[in-house]
DNA sequence: AATATTATAATGGTCTAACCATTATAATAT
DNA sequence: ATATTATAATGGTTAGACCATTATAATATT
């Protein structure tokens, strides 16, 4: 006759009416909300419950918490850093290796490029001719410039991502970029005939692009993104036998 | 001559202790932490601070909090829930149109089919034979159990994402699923035809997979889920001019 | 003896009330 | 005009109490 009752905890229920306030969009990016002791009345809870809830809004990525006068909790402007937090929790909790997040990286890299490819404007080529010559002088500078120039690397890969126009492409590879750069550190050192090879790559790639050949690209990119993580996987091995 | 003292709050602190802990296989998946109140006496601090530090760890997915006698917070086995969870918020937060959504459904779907078909056992194509034959039986039983096969075509695609062997394509595909079906009741009424057609392109699917042809794979799996979303477009089409 | 019921106690959930720590702004001094 | 200091608002933390849920033990019932 009946059904089970509400089994919602208290800040659950806050939880849930602020994300979706701001979800909904009647609370925008930078928006302050009211302070905890405000806040706190308007729920008709108390300060302790109040906060569990803005701790896991906080952790979730929905808003930001700020000390002292003029502070609060001010709605954040999402983005895809909770998804690699969650990716790199999975990854070092074993459940994802290398191998994994590399092989995913190909393929996605791979139709990131190939979309871009047929979406390209001549500004958006500009962009990356621009990035391309910031690249061949952290070559010219030699090995000490190699961080500088995966920065540029990865610039290029996000720019094409950009291209898509597809934020979900533009998330899903900053995330994989984000953890793979854990790796980086460990395994990755590049040496001079490696940063030429990864640069004429790229130089190939940006190439398809403008042209808009899209099955083309898509093979650059992969074989390059493969290449890079042979480079991983090379010193990883040479670091287990050592 | 100094540098900043430490900032980190102190339910950071602890939520960093334990997260370490947990990820460094000190505390293991079922084990049940001491309890609140004897957990604030070893890190000496209050029992609220103590908790905001377990809700945060509980949105991370890496404990769960159970209640009553015997609960307590136990450690999760760590899966790729909370990936899913902070895709849907990118998504809804950034209006992702359905188009952007359908968009990378195809890539992914394709590249799904194309590894499954590289790696296929014969006990999964059994799995994926069965799947079929339920399919069938939904269809012969008309229009009613459309969302029944819906809900196949779900496990035929998922059971592919398993076949890659890859945790990264299984929580992808399974983010999209969860997201796209948000449109489904919107938009989604497939009718006699549509499911004669979409049965088939699973049937021609499995069949490639079955074979090992990787590309052919690629391409019946991203013609079926784009066929699927044509029917999607052309509704939501109708609604906008109705 | 087996089963159903009830009481117990441990645990998380919530509340109240106070004080500490940080920081933008206003007031004051230089 | 600039530097310093006080103010007050805000989040951070603490302490102690009581409520709600639930596995287990004790008790009653058949």
């Amino acid at each position: 006759m009946f059904q089970a009752a509400k089994q919602t905890k208290v800040f659950e229920d806050v939880v849930m009416q602020i994300q979706e306030a701001i979800l909904e969009g009647r609370l925008k990016t930078g928006d302050t909300l009211p302070s905890e002791r405000q806040l706190k009345d308007m729920f008709n809870i108390s300060r302790g419950t109040l906060r569990e809830a803005l701790r896991v809004l906080e952790q979730k990525g929905l808003i930001e918490i700020k000390l002292g006068v003029g502070g609060g909790s001010v709605v954040k402007d999402l983005n895809a850093d909770k998804v690699s937090e969650g990716l790199a929790l999975l990854i070092r909790s074993q459940k994802v290796s290398l191998n994994h997040l590399a092989e995913f990286r190909e393929d996605v890299e791979g139709i990131v490029a190939a979309r871009a490819a047929a979406e390209s404007t001549a500004a958006d080529i500009d962009k990356l001719t621009e990035l391309l010559d910031q690249a061949r002088k952290c070559i010219d500078e030699g090995p000490s410039q190699r961080d500088a120039f995966i920065e540029i690397d990865k610039s290029i890969h996000m720019t094409l991502a950009q291209l898509t126009a597809n934020p979900i492409y533009i998330s899903v590879l900053h995330s994989v970029h984000d953890n793979i750069h854990r790796y980086y550190d460990e395994f990755l050192s590049m040496d001079e005939r490696e940063l030429q090879e990864n640069f004429q790559d790229l130089c190939d790639l940006v190439q398809a692009v403008e042209k808009g050949q899209a099955e083309h690209a898509r093979r650059l990119a992969r074989d390059h993104v493969h290449r890079f993580n042979q480079y991983m996987k090379n010193r990883e091995q040479a670091k287990r036998d050592s």
